[in-house]
DNA sequence: TATTGTTATACTCTATAACTATA
DNA sequence: TATAGTTATAGAGTATAACAATA
Protein backbone atom coordinates (compact mmCIF):
# COMPACT_ATOMS: atom_id res chain seq x y z
CA UNK A 1 0.00 0.00 0.00
CA UNK A 2 1.55 3.61 -1.26
CA UNK A 3 1.30 6.02 1.16
CA UNK A 4 0.03 9.45 -0.31
CA UNK A 5 -0.02 12.15 2.17
CA UNK A 6 2.06 12.39 5.62
CA UNK A 7 1.65 10.37 8.50
CA UNK A 8 1.03 11.65 11.73
CA UNK A 9 2.20 9.75 14.20
CA UNK A 10 1.44 9.39 18.18
CA UNK A 11 4.77 9.63 18.79
CA UNK A 12 5.19 12.89 17.39
CA UNK A 13 3.62 14.36 20.89
CA UNK A 14 6.94 13.05 22.11
CA UNK A 15 9.43 14.80 19.42
CA UNK A 16 10.64 17.81 20.67
CA UNK A 17 9.92 18.81 17.22
CA UNK A 18 6.72 18.79 17.30
CA UNK A 19 4.45 21.99 18.67
CA UNK A 20 2.54 20.66 21.17
CA UNK A 21 6.04 18.91 23.06
CA UNK A 22 6.27 21.96 25.45
CA UNK A 23 2.58 23.00 25.71
CA UNK A 24 2.11 22.13 29.83
CA UNK A 25 -1.46 23.40 29.06
CA UNK A 26 -2.21 20.87 26.32
CA UNK A 27 -0.61 18.07 29.03
CA UNK A 28 -2.13 19.29 31.77
CA UNK A 29 -5.57 19.05 29.99
CA UNK A 30 -4.88 15.55 28.61
CA UNK A 31 -3.72 14.01 31.99
CA UNK A 32 -6.79 15.23 33.61
CA UNK A 33 -9.00 13.90 30.91
CA UNK A 34 -7.58 10.46 31.54
CA UNK A 35 -7.70 10.63 35.44
CA UNK A 36 -11.40 11.87 35.03
CA UNK A 37 -12.35 9.15 32.80
CA UNK A 38 -10.69 6.32 35.06
CA UNK A 39 -12.80 7.68 38.28
CA UNK A 40 -15.38 8.51 36.02
CA UNK A 41 -15.67 4.56 35.20
CA UNK A 42 -14.84 3.95 38.87
CA UNK A 43 -17.52 5.52 40.44
CA UNK A 44 -20.18 4.30 38.16
CA UNK A 45 -20.03 1.56 39.55
CA UNK A 46 -21.25 3.20 42.60
CA UNK A 47 -23.67 4.73 40.91
CA UNK A 48 -22.31 8.40 40.98
CA UNK A 49 -20.39 11.04 38.84
CA UNK A 50 -17.50 12.56 40.25
CA UNK A 51 -18.90 15.96 41.04
CA UNK A 52 -21.47 13.99 43.16
CA UNK A 53 -19.07 12.43 45.38
CA UNK A 54 -16.69 15.35 45.21
CA UNK A 55 -19.94 17.17 47.26
CA UNK A 56 -20.79 14.27 49.18
CA UNK A 57 -17.03 14.32 50.48
CA UNK A 58 -17.24 17.82 51.60
CA UNK A 59 -20.55 17.46 53.38
CA UNK A 60 -19.33 14.48 55.22
CA UNK A 61 -16.14 16.64 56.79
CA UNK A 62 -18.57 19.71 57.13
CA UNK A 63 -21.84 18.59 57.98
CA UNK A 64 -24.61 21.36 58.06
CA UNK A 65 -22.83 23.50 55.05
CA UNK A 66 -25.16 24.88 52.74
CA UNK A 67 -24.94 24.27 48.84
CA UNK A 68 -23.84 28.32 47.77
CA UNK A 69 -20.35 27.23 50.36
CA UNK A 70 -19.74 23.87 48.11
CA UNK A 71 -20.55 25.82 45.15
CA UNK A 72 -17.94 28.58 45.42
CA UNK A 73 -15.56 25.74 46.87
CA UNK A 74 -15.89 23.51 43.90
CA UNK A 75 -16.34 26.56 41.17
CA UNK A 76 -19.64 25.29 40.46
CA UNK A 77 -22.73 28.08 39.53
CA UNK A 78 -25.67 28.64 41.95
CA UNK A 79 -27.58 27.82 38.91
CA UNK A 80 -25.89 24.58 38.49
CA UNK A 81 -25.70 23.17 42.39
CA UNK A 82 -29.24 23.37 42.16
CA UNK A 83 -30.30 20.38 40.41
CA UNK A 84 -27.13 18.42 41.67
CA UNK A 85 -28.07 19.04 45.38
CA UNK A 86 -31.71 18.25 44.26
CA UNK A 87 -30.83 15.11 42.99
CA UNK A 88 -28.52 13.87 45.82
CA UNK A 89 -31.59 14.73 48.15
CA UNK A 90 -34.09 13.24 46.00
CA UNK A 91 -32.11 9.65 45.71
CA UNK A 92 -31.79 10.07 49.83
CA UNK A 93 -28.10 10.82 50.04
CA UNK A 94 -28.13 14.15 52.01
CA UNK A 95 -30.94 16.00 53.62
CA UNK A 96 -31.65 19.84 54.02
CA UNK A 97 -32.70 21.69 57.18
CA UNK A 98 -33.53 25.33 56.87
CA UNK A 99 -31.28 27.67 58.70
CA UNK A 100 -32.77 30.52 58.00
CA UNK A 101 -35.34 31.70 55.70
CA UNK A 102 -33.17 30.93 52.37
CA UNK A 103 -30.51 28.40 53.38
CA UNK A 104 -30.22 24.64 54.02
CA UNK A 105 -27.94 23.32 56.46
CA UNK A 106 -26.91 20.03 54.31
CA UNK A 107 -25.69 16.51 55.97
CA UNK A 108 -25.04 13.42 54.93
CA UNK A 109 -28.37 10.48 55.46
CA UNK A 110 -27.05 6.83 56.87
CA UNK A 111 -27.46 5.87 53.05
CA UNK A 112 -25.56 8.91 51.83
CA UNK A 113 -22.54 7.57 54.66
CA UNK A 114 -22.54 4.18 53.43
CA UNK A 115 -22.59 5.07 49.59
CA UNK A 116 -19.83 7.84 50.22
CA UNK A 117 -17.94 4.68 51.76
CA UNK A 118 -18.23 3.07 48.56
CA UNK A 119 -17.41 5.82 46.67
CA UNK A 120 -14.48 6.41 48.30
CA UNK A 121 -12.78 2.91 48.11
CA UNK A 122 -12.87 3.63 44.50
CA UNK A 123 -11.56 7.04 45.52
CA UNK A 124 -8.46 5.71 46.98
CA UNK A 125 -8.02 3.10 45.07
CA UNK A 126 -7.86 5.13 41.72
CA UNK A 127 -5.55 7.94 43.61
CA UNK A 128 -3.10 4.85 44.64
CA UNK A 129 -2.79 3.71 40.89
CA UNK A 130 -1.92 7.06 39.89
CA UNK A 131 -0.07 8.53 42.67
CA UNK A 132 2.10 5.30 42.11
CA UNK A 133 3.79 5.89 39.52
CA UNK A 134 5.54 8.83 41.48
CA UNK A 135 7.37 8.63 44.39
CA UNK A 136 5.48 10.52 47.68
CA UNK A 137 8.23 13.44 47.01
CA UNK A 138 7.19 13.88 43.32
CA UNK A 139 3.58 13.45 44.34
CA UNK A 140 3.55 16.19 46.45
CA UNK A 141 5.35 18.67 44.08
CA UNK A 142 2.84 17.53 42.03
CA UNK A 143 -0.03 18.81 44.06
CA UNK A 144 1.42 21.81 45.31
CA UNK A 145 2.53 22.83 41.35
CA UNK A 146 -1.28 22.12 40.48
CA UNK A 147 -2.75 24.52 43.50
CA UNK A 148 0.19 27.50 42.22
CA UNK A 149 -1.59 26.78 38.85
CA UNK A 150 -5.31 27.25 40.16
CA UNK A 151 -4.52 29.72 42.96
CA UNK A 152 -3.68 32.01 40.00
CA UNK A 153 -6.57 32.32 38.31
CA UNK A 154 -8.28 35.60 37.89
CA UNK A 155 -11.15 36.93 41.02
CA UNK B 1 -25.37 38.18 62.23
CA UNK B 2 -25.36 35.16 63.78
CA UNK B 3 -23.91 31.72 61.91
CA UNK B 4 -26.71 29.04 61.88
CA UNK B 5 -24.79 26.25 59.71
CA UNK B 6 -20.95 25.47 59.33
CA UNK B 7 -18.92 27.58 57.03
CA UNK B 8 -17.16 26.02 54.19
CA UNK B 9 -14.14 27.88 53.52
CA UNK B 10 -12.32 27.83 50.45
CA UNK B 11 -9.02 27.76 52.79
CA UNK B 12 -10.28 24.40 53.19
CA UNK B 13 -8.26 23.27 50.55
CA UNK B 14 -4.99 23.73 51.47
CA UNK B 15 -6.01 22.24 55.09
CA UNK B 16 -4.34 18.61 54.62
CA UNK B 17 -7.94 17.70 57.34
CA UNK B 18 -9.74 18.10 53.98
CA UNK B 19 -10.69 14.96 52.04
CA UNK B 20 -9.64 16.87 48.69
CA UNK B 21 -6.72 17.88 49.85
CA UNK B 22 -4.68 15.02 48.97
CA UNK B 23 -6.18 14.04 45.43
CA UNK B 24 -4.22 14.41 42.51
CA UNK B 25 -6.76 13.77 40.36
CA UNK B 26 -8.62 16.83 41.78
CA UNK B 27 -5.95 19.44 41.89
CA UNK B 28 -5.24 18.11 38.36
CA UNK B 29 -8.76 18.91 37.08
CA UNK B 30 -9.04 22.44 38.71
CA UNK B 31 -5.63 23.62 37.39
CA UNK B 32 -6.29 22.33 33.99
CA UNK B 33 -9.93 24.36 33.79
CA UNK B 34 -7.48 27.52 34.91
CA UNK B 35 -5.32 27.06 31.97
CA UNK B 36 -8.26 26.07 29.88
CA UNK B 37 -9.74 29.26 30.24
CA UNK B 38 -7.19 31.24 29.98
CA UNK B 39 -6.89 29.90 26.65
CA UNK B 40 -10.03 30.03 25.82
CA UNK B 41 -10.22 33.94 26.48
CA UNK B 42 -6.73 34.20 24.32
CA UNK B 43 -7.83 32.52 21.59
CA UNK B 44 -11.29 33.68 21.33
CA UNK B 45 -9.75 37.08 20.83
CA UNK B 46 -8.41 35.82 18.07
CA UNK B 47 -11.61 33.91 16.66
CA UNK B 48 -10.39 30.14 17.85
CA UNK B 49 -10.94 27.95 20.11
CA UNK B 50 -8.27 25.91 21.59
CA UNK B 51 -9.08 22.98 19.52
CA UNK B 52 -9.04 24.54 16.16
CA UNK B 53 -5.80 25.89 17.04
CA UNK B 54 -4.23 23.12 18.06
CA UNK B 55 -5.51 21.25 14.96
CA UNK B 56 -4.16 24.22 12.74
CA UNK B 57 -0.43 23.69 15.00
CA UNK B 58 -0.54 20.06 13.56
CA UNK B 59 -1.14 20.59 9.92
CA UNK B 60 1.48 23.24 9.72
CA UNK B 61 3.93 21.12 11.38
CA UNK B 62 2.25 17.46 8.80
CA UNK B 63 0.80 19.63 5.95
CA UNK B 64 -0.64 16.82 4.27
CA UNK B 65 -1.93 14.97 6.90
CA UNK B 66 -5.55 13.74 6.74
CA UNK B 67 -8.14 14.22 9.71
CA UNK B 68 -8.59 10.90 11.24
CA UNK B 69 -4.96 11.16 12.55
CA UNK B 70 -5.65 14.15 14.04
CA UNK B 71 -8.54 12.78 15.72
CA UNK B 72 -6.41 9.71 16.88
CA UNK B 73 -3.85 12.10 18.36
CA UNK B 74 -5.87 14.47 20.03
CA UNK B 75 -8.64 12.05 21.20
CA UNK B 76 -11.23 13.19 19.23
CA UNK B 77 -13.82 10.74 17.40
CA UNK B 78 -14.03 10.95 13.67
CA UNK B 79 -17.85 12.05 14.35
CA UNK B 80 -16.56 15.34 16.04
CA UNK B 81 -13.66 16.02 13.38
CA UNK B 82 -16.12 16.22 10.63
CA UNK B 83 -17.83 19.43 11.57
CA UNK B 84 -14.27 21.17 13.37
CA UNK B 85 -12.78 20.50 9.70
CA UNK B 86 -15.53 21.66 8.16
CA UNK B 87 -15.76 24.81 9.58
CA UNK B 88 -11.94 25.49 9.49
CA UNK B 89 -12.63 24.89 5.60
CA UNK B 90 -15.51 27.09 5.76
CA UNK B 91 -13.59 29.69 7.44
CA UNK B 92 -10.69 29.17 4.61
CA UNK B 93 -7.68 28.45 6.80
CA UNK B 94 -7.68 25.29 5.87
CA UNK B 95 -7.83 23.45 2.06
CA UNK B 96 -8.20 19.57 1.72
CA UNK B 97 -7.48 18.01 -1.53
CA UNK B 98 -8.28 14.36 -1.91
CA UNK B 99 -5.30 11.87 -2.09
CA UNK B 100 -7.60 8.61 -2.10
CA UNK B 101 -11.22 8.10 -2.86
CA UNK B 102 -11.93 8.58 0.86
CA UNK B 103 -9.04 10.47 2.76
CA UNK B 104 -8.35 14.07 2.09
CA UNK B 105 -5.01 15.67 2.42
CA UNK B 106 -5.27 18.87 5.01
CA UNK B 107 -2.84 21.92 4.82
CA UNK B 108 -2.83 25.82 5.90
CA UNK B 109 -3.96 28.21 3.69
CA UNK B 110 -2.21 31.77 3.53
CA UNK B 111 -5.20 32.86 5.75
CA UNK B 112 -4.77 30.02 7.95
CA UNK B 113 -1.17 30.64 8.61
CA UNK B 114 -1.37 34.27 9.40
CA UNK B 115 -4.31 33.45 11.67
CA UNK B 116 -2.14 30.43 12.90
CA UNK B 117 0.43 33.42 13.81
CA UNK B 118 -2.11 35.18 15.46
CA UNK B 119 -2.88 32.05 17.74
CA UNK B 120 0.50 31.20 17.90
CA UNK B 121 1.66 34.52 19.60
CA UNK B 122 -1.53 34.52 22.20
CA UNK B 123 -0.69 30.44 23.14
CA UNK B 124 3.07 31.65 24.10
CA UNK B 125 2.16 34.41 26.21
CA UNK B 126 0.06 31.81 27.76
CA UNK B 127 2.59 29.22 28.52
CA UNK B 128 5.44 32.05 29.19
CA UNK B 129 2.67 33.01 32.19
CA UNK B 130 2.16 29.75 33.32
CA UNK B 131 5.17 28.21 33.41
CA UNK B 132 7.01 31.41 34.26
CA UNK B 133 5.61 30.16 38.21
CA UNK B 134 7.80 27.18 37.62
CA UNK B 135 11.69 26.92 37.21
CA UNK B 136 12.88 24.71 33.48
CA UNK B 137 13.18 21.62 35.29
CA UNK B 138 10.17 22.12 37.57
CA UNK B 139 8.19 22.58 34.32
CA UNK B 140 10.06 19.57 32.13
CA UNK B 141 9.20 17.05 35.44
CA UNK B 142 5.66 18.62 35.33
CA UNK B 143 5.51 18.02 31.41
CA UNK B 144 6.81 14.50 32.55
CA UNK B 145 4.33 13.76 34.69
CA UNK B 146 1.09 14.20 32.81
CA UNK B 147 2.58 12.36 30.49
CA UNK B 148 3.50 9.97 32.44
CA UNK B 149 -0.20 9.70 33.41
CA UNK B 150 -1.52 10.42 29.90
CA UNK B 151 0.48 7.27 28.87
CA UNK B 152 -1.44 4.91 31.38
CA UNK B 153 -5.00 5.18 29.85
CA UNK B 154 -6.22 2.71 28.37
CA UNK B 155 -6.18 1.42 25.01
C1' DT C 1 -28.71 46.20 48.44
C1' DA C 2 -26.63 41.66 48.47
C1' DT C 3 -27.44 36.74 49.02
C1' DT C 4 -29.80 32.08 48.50
C1' DG C 5 -32.02 29.19 45.83
C1' DT C 6 -34.59 28.15 41.69
C1' DT C 7 -36.11 27.69 36.73
C1' DA C 8 -35.39 28.12 32.00
C1' DT C 9 -32.37 28.13 28.41
C1' DA C 10 -28.43 27.81 25.38
C1' DC C 11 -23.99 26.45 24.03
C1' DT C 12 -20.04 23.46 23.97
C1' DC C 13 -17.99 19.04 24.28
C1' DT C 14 -18.37 14.40 23.94
C1' DA C 15 -20.33 9.69 22.80
C1' DT C 16 -22.93 6.30 19.97
C1' DA C 17 -25.10 4.51 16.10
C1' DA C 18 -25.89 4.22 11.38
C1' DC C 19 -24.70 5.05 6.82
C1' DT C 20 -21.62 5.64 2.32
C1' DA C 21 -17.70 4.87 -0.14
C1' DT C 22 -13.42 3.23 -0.60
C1' DA C 23 -9.03 0.23 0.42
C1' DT D 1 -13.12 -6.83 6.43
C1' DA D 2 -11.27 -2.55 7.99
C1' DT D 3 -10.89 2.39 7.24
C1' DA D 4 -12.33 7.46 6.13
C1' DG D 5 -15.66 10.48 6.34
C1' DT D 6 -20.34 12.05 7.33
C1' DT D 7 -24.88 12.84 9.62
C1' DA D 8 -27.97 12.67 13.33
C1' DT D 9 -28.63 12.53 17.98
C1' DA D 10 -28.23 12.29 22.93
C1' DG D 11 -25.91 13.23 27.13
C1' DA D 12 -22.89 15.74 30.09
C1' DG D 13 -21.06 20.08 31.77
C1' DT D 14 -21.29 24.84 31.92
C1' DA D 15 -22.94 29.75 31.21
C1' DT D 16 -26.34 33.63 31.49
C1' DA D 17 -30.61 35.78 32.66
C1' DA D 18 -34.44 36.37 35.36
C1' DC D 19 -37.16 35.75 39.40
C1' DA D 20 -38.82 35.14 44.43
C1' DA D 21 -37.74 35.17 49.07
C1' DT D 22 -34.85 36.65 52.58
C1' DA D 23 -30.82 38.94 55.09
Amino acid sequence: MQLRYNRLMETEILDPETPLAELLGYHLRRASAVMMTDLGERLATVGLRPTEATILLLIDTTPGCIQSDIGRILGIQRANMAPLIGSLEKNGFISRSPVDGRSHALSLTDAGSSKLAEARAQIDEHERNFQSMFSKSEGAALIAAMRKISASAKA
